[in-house]
DNA sequence: CTTGATACG
DNA sequence: CGTAGCAAG
């Protein structure tokens, strides 16, 4: 029998899960079913891994966002935008200083000052970090990470929005073919999970108005086709994949308008996961409920 | 029997001011003795002018000075720093909409956004407004608004800071130099009021750590003749002459530091008053304990 | 709407 | 420390 990582017995493990019904207040939303923590063979999970695009580190270490690390407790945490020119003097010590994440890897932008960034925090010590994509221009804003673990790469990302007007529309295109080389080289060494902020909702389910939105950045046709070509290269949407009709789910509410209240929201962060990895998954979460970002957390269970 | 501008009557009204007492907690202040409301040879108070500067009239407005003003409730208000680039826009409704002053007037930088400005409310129209002193290039910041009242000028004036490391020394002597000729001038007319921010302490005793502050922005031996070349032509500091020799009596404090709650402040804010008028003063007061600004208001009380 | 950097005090 | 502007999302 595999090891446990925790005490709690889930009731519904193995079930099928239950599809959407209408809450009581506020927009429509997805029913959020308890963790499934095996695979559908019966291996348990024990590598958990949680994705948060965090809006800024330190707003978010004051809205205790580090609570909720706690309590979820993921093996490996990665964060998107943590806007910390310097995180040696910037990420406050009450992260640095986290007991049970000895192991963090920071990177941020050069060019604009706060602004971007990310993070990987480990309990257990990576093989092995990298940061960025190896192309010079494309890592001077702090957008990705990779560790090492012994049966596969964990990568955190943010990938740059295309702006108001689309004025970054083409730089965006150029990463993501520049992110997509890198992927490639990387996953013909080991397998792979990418995590993060991807700023594009893949399809029409993934966010709340589409029809309003083919031009707006995060889904116009060319982010979506780029977010196809990274699924091409055999990496698969493991929320959808597990969900392939569930509406209302998304990961990101703008600020504005009481959107998150409405559930007026996008599905911009993913849990990628190569195809060989597939059957080791147990349960690919979003957790719509956690508050600290205009994003939520999203959580990965394998059983690796 | 001059006509009176309130119910109350003061049980200490005539007799001499009591002089400071160490307060029970936070750093020495002095006592804050009850309104004067006749002059030394009993004519009535009949002019109520306050000044205010309100670091941020928008903010200000959001920690319910509008309260203060309801209740202390002066003929004329001078307020300074209100940073609004646009007035017509920016003031608050609740503040243009005030019943009790419809006759407002708003000046603001042209150069600078959201930096100085100055305004004057009045419950009665004034006989004429106007606005900066005249000399082109010191009338660009919203600095200086005069009301031509049936006795006397009021003027309500927000004075250049010399900032960190005395940058703009040079060129606050320029206006110093300039406003005193304008006030001159003013006065040659009819007697004045001058009120608001003079942006220096005029000697140890106004300030409360002179010995440390000598080269700093507010205390500079210039920036101090200044108001000595002020006081030449003839105006009167009205609190200090009515209390020669009372210390710890500051308008503004820093943020930093909870330099309040210490009562580490300096005076910066006067009511400066045209020496024929001194015979109407009844009381110069400082509102210490009154809150939403980094300084507080004064008031000005005269039998006119 | 919210973060963070900047100017100014 | 706090206000107000800005860029960015």
């Amino acid at each position: 029998m595999p090891k446990r990582r925790r005490e709690e017995t889930d009731p519904s493990a193995g079930q099928p899960k239950a599809e959407p019904a209408p809450p009581a207040e506020g927009g429509a939303t997805f029913v959020d079913t308890p963790d499934q923590l095996t695979t559908s063979d019966g291996q348990e999970s024990c590598l958990k891994i949680s994705s948060w695009n965090v809006d800024g580190l330190r707003a978010w270490v004051k809205k205790n966002g580090l609570e909720w690390v706690g309590l979820e407790s993921p093996d490996v945490l990665c964060l998107q935008e943590i806007k910390c020119t310097d995180p040696e003097k910037q990420v406050p010590a009450a992260m640095k200083e986290m007991v049970d994440y000895p192991h963090q890897y920071w990177s941020s932008s050069k060019s604009k000052e706060g602004y971007s960034g990310v993070a990987i925090l480990c309990k257990a010590e990576p093989l092995n970090v990298t940061y960025g994509i190896g192309v010079e221009e494309h890592d001077g804003e702090g957008r990705l990470i990779t560790v090492e673990m012994e049966k596969c790469f964990v990568v955190s990302v943010y990938v740059p929005n295309s702006g108001r007007g689309l004025v970054r529309l083409d730089y965006r295109q150029a990463w993501d073919g520049a992110l997509r080389g890198y992927l490639e080289e990387l996953q013909s060494r080991k397998p792979l999970v990418l995590c993060g902020d991807l700023n594009v909702a893949h399809d029409d389910i993934d966010l709340k108005n589409p029809k309003t939105n083919r031009k707006s950045a995060g889904f116009t046709p060319q982010e979506r086709q780029g977010l196809d070509q990274l699924l091409g290269l055999g990496l698969v949407d493991t929320f959808r994949h597990l969900h392939p009709s569930l509406p209302h789910a998304y990961t990101f509410w703008t600020y504005m308008g009481n959107c998150r209240a409405k559930n007026v929201g996008w599905r911009l962060d993913y849990l990628l996961l190569s195809r060989s990895l597939l059957p080791r998954l147990c349960d690919s979460k979003i957790r719509t409920k956690i508050m600290g970002s205009d994003h939520c957390p999203v959580t990965l269970l394998l059983a690796l």
